[in-house]
RNA sequence: CGGGGCGUAGCGCAGCCUGGUUUAGCGCACCUGCUUUGGGAGCAGGGGGUCGGAGGUUCAAAUCCUCUCGCCCCGACCA
């Protein structure tokens, strides 16, 4: 391709409207434009690299046994009624009416589509177990769209979903698709980690995020340094750590305190001249079943996933100020554990303190000296509140660490929640009619790319790897305005796509400093540059974006060359 | 949905507070010509704006008032 023939508007200056760096360095190197909140075209360098991305995945994905298919945008509100997720989905489902008044949607997802599809066309165990994927543009009105491909209401996704007789099936299903994932991402030249999930409100027995570690990720994930035990935070669990205390100074006498408006922990501790290590904080839900009381040290934060999970409820949030005065008798801030009458479930942060302060159910009060079992009963004791750095992995001697990241895919094993409210049977072996076992695949093909940007760039610009490259090589040659300059460029051009490499010759009537500027902005691999001087001796430079070692060439080496990089880069 | 910010040429911005000397301006980009050509060149000439939209105040509105639409950021929410 010739610079001068492709719309490739480059950007000097960053858009106002960009935050977040590949969000900028993919508007500035002309890959995308927004039509609207939360919804870009895709210019044709964008799309280059969006296609290497779906290439890669559908590679991995065909490997992996998985068929191709493509299923409709725009779904019946039929199916989504059946499944139940018509009511349940919210406003993220974009929904709209035909002229006909029926209802319908724009998938987000296609659990509903896929299961209707393959419970009219699959019958019996001897078609199982199959696996369907699409990439396929979704479309889901975000509250907040933000940072560009990064969270966009339309974007385009790898969904895959797996089909099973039983539940071992299923989990084999499972851990194909999760080696394929890593495959996937590291043909991608990611640095990511498969992290153990919470499965929401998807149901499912578990699910693993793949996360892109960067700084910039919306996401918190923890990790052990010593195994490789990794979770989402909202999912971390931690190591249960000693119970008893051997350093235990013996239970002082329980002292109820004044504390006038003092509400929240800091408050507390300054006026008491305690460390927010010896407080209890007591946090009143609500759930289905009723409140309850949570109870953590005062430097810890619950977790109210884990929490939720507990206590297996649909349901579950901070209770509001009438509820914490019925349950208390107490205004905000003042709810302790003592002479609670809801159910009070304890973190294990708390099973090794001794007289410590707790609120005192009564405005203007809290107790100095609590302890248990003496002073309140906890009906369990369990692991509900947030890792923190430095704790313990749950499954061995190491620390957890906290870092960043990106959720570039997710996959879950689903079970029967959709093929039963569907309707997905087979017949087995002895004509039995059973449930098919599901599991489902997502791979988020744009924020793949844009994680790859935020991982790999400088303060030029992009710098991809061969496999995500828009072009493999760029021909620069400095001035277009001396005929062997041209000359030489072209033959170049030529031999390398001759070779099908793909290149991007930039023939435009420009200075050098602009070429240069836009190469580097756009991050192609490798550059080739032809000018006259180096001509005079038959020699042009090859330069990788990536290094700044700069190599002289002789003309008729050059093809050579380029390709031995792009052989040893890709074969690797 | 709550809080904050912004809409003036393709991009980045100034002008607004204190209405009129501004025919609405600057840099970059764009078009023509010439000179340049190894890290965002120079000279000369040129095109492009209903100042987001609607209403109002006024002799007079980019500027003041009201409403509205859009965009961005923080938060809440969330397969």
């Amino acid at each position: 391709m010739h610079f001068s023939k492709i719309l490739l508007p480059t950007l000097r200056e960053d858009p106002s409207e960009a935050e977040v760096i590949s969000h900028r360095l993919m508007l500035r190197g002309g890959m995308i434009r927004k039509l609207a909140s939360g919804i870009y075209s895709y210019l044709p360098l964008g799309l280059r690299s969006i296609r290497k991305v779906e290439g890669i995945v559908r590679q991995e994905m065909n490997r992996a046994g998985a068929q191709e298919i493509v299923m409709p945008v725009v779904q019946p509100a039929e199916l989504w009624q059946q499944s139940g997720r018509w009511n349940f989905y919210g406003k993220e489902l974009l929904r709209f009416k035909d002229r006909g008044a029926r209802d319908f949607c724009l998938g987000p997802t296609h659990e509903e589509v896929i299961t209707d599809l393959v419970k009219r066309e699959v019958k019996s165990y001897k078609q199982l177990p199959i696996n369907l994927y699409q990439i396929q543009t979704k479309f889901r009105d975000e509250i907040r769209p933000r940072f560009g491909l990064m969270r966009a209401r339309e974007f385009i996704m790898k969904d895959a979903y797996s089909f099973d007789v039983n539940n071992e099936a299923a989990e084999k299903s499972y851990q194909c698709m999760h080696e394929a994932y890593c495959r996937i991402f590291e043909r991608c030249g990611l640095q990511f980690r498969a992290v153990e999930a919470d499965t929401g409100s998807i149901g499912g027995s578990f699910s693993h995020e793949f996360m892109v570690l960067a700084d910039t990720g919306e996401d918190l994930l923890v990790s052990c340094g010593s195994c490789n035990y990794a979770a989402n935070l909202e999912k971390a669990e931690i190591r249960r750590s000693k119970t008893n205390n051997p350093e235990k100074a013996g239970e002082k006498a329980l002292e109820k305190v004044a504390t006038p408006k003092m509400r929240t922990v800091e408050e507390v501790c300054e006026f008491m001249q305690i460390k927010p290590g010896n407080l209890v904080k007591t946090l009143i839900f609500e759930t289905e079943n009723g409140p309850m009381a949570a109870l953590v040290r005062g430097d810890c934060e619950i977790n109210e996933i884990k929490l939720k999970n507990f206590l297996k409820v649909e349901t579950l949030g901070l209770a509001d100020d009438q509820l914490i005065e019925k349950v208390t008798h107490a205004p905000m801030g003042f709810s302790g554990p003592i002479n609670l009458s809801v159910p009070i479930i304890a973190d294990h942060s708390i099973e090794s303190m001794e007289n410590f302060v707790t609120g005192g159910n009564e405005q203007d009060a809290h107790f100095r000296n609590t302890n248990f079992p003496r002073d309140f009963q906890p009906k369990h004791f369990a692991d509900i509140r947030v890792a923190k750095e430095g704790d313990g992995c749950p499954r061995c001697r190491g620390e957890l660490k906290i870092s960043r990241g990106i959720e570039v895919g997710h996959i879950f094993k689903l079970g029967t929640k959709y093929s039963k409210s569907l309707g997905a049977y087979y017949l087995d072996e002895h004509g039995k009619e059973r449930l098919m076992v599901m599991g489902c695949y997502g791979i988020g093909i744009g924020r793949t790319l844009a994680a790859a940007i935020e991982q790999n760039h400088d303060s030029n610009g992009i710098i991809f790897s061969l496999p995500l490259a828009p072009f493999q090589v760029l021909i620069l040659p400095t001035n277009i305005g001396q005929e062997n300059v041209v000359r030489v460029a072209e033959e170049i051009y030529s031999g390398l796509r001759a070779r099908g490499i793909e290149v991007l010759l930039d023939d435009r009537k420009e200075s050098a400093g602009i070429k240069f500027k836009d190469g580097d902005l756009i991050g192609i691999p490798i550059r080739i540059t032809i000018g006259p001087k180096g001509l005079m001796e038959g020699l042009v430079e090859i330069k990788k974006r990536n290094e700044t070692q700069k190599y002289s060439v002789k003309v008729e080496e050059v093809l050579g060359r380029v390709g031995e990089i792009i052989e040893k880069e890709l074969g690797a």
